[in-house]
DNA sequence: CAAGTGCCTTTATC
DNA sequence: AGATAAAGGCACT
């Protein structure tokens, strides 16, 4: 299958699935390849071409945010020479539409640990509690859905090094599958509420609720502030804060919920709508120019 | 190569 | 409200 972009599409599928906001895809020679819901599919992209298989047209759209409008998104958060020169960078790096149980679960396993440590964490939920399913000769594996984690101990969690996390999500999987969240409902209402919602659940903190309504929830305007983002803060926005308070995030390695919702709103304001577009480019400019 | 540092933070407690 | 500590274990230097 092949889809064909029109050349004012904008799209790298390199960008996007190599900027940090994904934790399940691997390349094999040129192709892709990826586990989505029940599905293992592989994707490359040739010029303006997008070849798959096993996957339909309408999913890759979907999951590949091929339905924003990325000039008008770029346009719009251009508000300065800085994130200037990450949009020029990687331009066509796009915000995915993940599967919200998985993103919940992955990003309640993200926290303080570094990307290679937590795609090993989400491999080994995975190959423990999921599906085997061959793909061109290969093993790949189902994310394990709210059942079957909810039937697992936290000891058993525990061992896929997941870490005192595993408590976080094994309770948060029996809420969700005793049906305390509707992932539906989620996107179908306004950020805030959407937030508040999942703020709730255990081990979802501001920051993990940022990246779930950002990666899975289609809430564009979600600004996550981690450790990167707060350092480009520090670099490039300072004089958007009053001193005092900028001296005191760069004294701590923590910032408190307060702060948080500070440096949030400066975002979510300051970059509009497209706030989040504006933080995965600033977040993966950031952690490739060392 | 060993040892130290840092990790897309949250929660509990004071 | 705000500060502080604790919580796996792995990857990177």
């Amino acid at each position: 299958m092949k889809i064909q972009l029109s050349p004012s599409c904008s799209f790298s599928l390199d960008f996007t699935l190599c900027c940090g906001q994904a934790f399940r895809w691997n390349k094999q020679s040129e192709w892709w390849y990826g586990v989505v819901g029940e599905k293992v599919f592989k994707i490359r992209q040739i010029g303006d071409a997008l070849e798959f298989e096993n996957a339909d047209a309408n999913f890759i759209k979907g999951y590949f945010g091929l339905n924003d409008d990325l000039q008008k998104i770029l346009s719009q958060i251009r508000k300065d020479n800085h994130i200037e020169r990450t949009v020029e960078t990687f331009k066509g790096l796009r915000i995915l539409r993940q599967d919200p149980w998985e993103c919940l679960i992955s990003y309640i396993c993200a926290t303080y640990k570094n990307i290679s440590g937590i795609k090993q964490m989400i491999f080994n939920l995975s190959k423990r509690f999921g599906d085997r399913v061959v793909f061109d000769g290969c093993n790949f594996y189902t994310f394990p859905p709210p059942e079957r984690l909810v039937k697992a101990t936290q000891k058993e969690l525990a061992k896929c090094s997941l870490g005192y996390r595993a408590k976080y999500v094994s309770e948060t999987a029996i809420r969700v599958h005793e049906k305390c969240l509707d992932f539906e409902h989620l996107s179908n209402v306004p950020y805030e509420k959407a937030r508040e919602e999942l703020l709730d659940f255990p081990g979802v903190g501001l920051k993990v609720a940022d990246c779930v309504l950002l990666f899975s929830l289609g809430k564009l305007e979600a600004f996550p502030v981690d450790v990167w983002i707060k350092r480009v803060i520090l670099k490039y926005y300072v004089n958007h804060f009053r001193k005092k308070f900028m001296r005191k995030i760069s004294s701590k390695k923590s910032l408190t919920g307060s702060e948080y919702e500070k440096l949030n709103l400066f975002g979510r304001s300051y970059f509009g709508d497209y706030a989040g577009y504006a933080q995965e480019y600033l977040y993966h400019y950031e952690r490739t120019q060392r």
